[in-house]
DNA sequence: CTTGACCTTCTAGTGACTGGAAGCCACATA
DNA sequence: TATGTGGCTTCCAGTCACTAGAAGGTCAAG
């Protein structure tokens, strides 16, 4: 498909597809006039990439989890270990995302409608450090 | 205290302090000789920073979450809506982070050192969309 | 009173896009 | 067959969020 379709299922705007492409790390197929050609697997790492960036990690880090998918070369215990120690990155930034939830849900709730408590946002929002 | 020490406490480096206060996000007091002076509100500020920033959001949500603090001019209704919307980006968020953890689990359980499955990594990974 | 760590501002560079220009390609309609 | 119209190509320039380095001021310790 080209990459106008692939764009629109992945959910990445052209631009950024192609500077994907430029630092090689998702590198379509061409075709005969010279446009890039993309399969589901494309889609696939597009749309992980898409979701990853959008989440905190880094081009370099989402370079690294591509590889667990790509890198044959790599052992099978290097390929869990590195696999485990982003399952715990993950972890983390779940609990940040629960705390800053509930950070938010409280001053919310404490909204309701007419008076405005003195913020609790910061309150135990940077605690966690 | 000194810039360095909020740096230590925040968890950003002096460099990225300045620009926050270059780009107006957290200004500090001056001291008569002219260096920043930090205070435990600021800290606050900065460790909410550092971490919203490292979740994902944009620098233009963090300036509107940190008015959630500040600005007493907003209506508390109004308060209300965006601590509200802000809650369901961060439900979001973390819905895509257990997906993309229980896709790296699943990997790294089928690596249990010796061979390697023809990777999952990608498959239910990106469905989610 | 000097040394070294820490502070200041300023300018310039980097990483990850993002926008725009100039031109080629494909397909529908006159 | 000509002609848009839209999508594709490359390339160059600009932006955002830092990040590094230079040149110089401040301060506590020896």
């Amino acid at each position: 498909m080209n990459i106008g379709e692939a764009a629109e299922r992945s959910g990445l705007p052209t631009k950024t597809i192609r500077y994907y492409e430029d630092i090689g790390l998702v590198v379509a197929d061409r075709r005969d006039n010279g446009y890039r050609d993309y399969s589901d697997v494309h889609i696939h790492k597009l749309s992980f990439l898409r979701r990853a960036r959008s989440l905190g990690f880094s081009i370099p880090e989402c370079r690294l989890l591509l590889s667990l998918y790509e890198d044959t070369d790599r052992s099978s215990g290097d390929v869990k270990a590195l696999a485990l120690s982003k399952v715990a990155e993950i972890d983390q930034k779940i609990s940040e995302l629960a705390g800053l939830r509930k950070t938010l849900k409280t001053l919310s709730d404490k909204c309701h409608g007419d008076d405005r408590p003195d913020c609790p946002i910061l309150d135990d929002l940077s605690k966690v450090n």
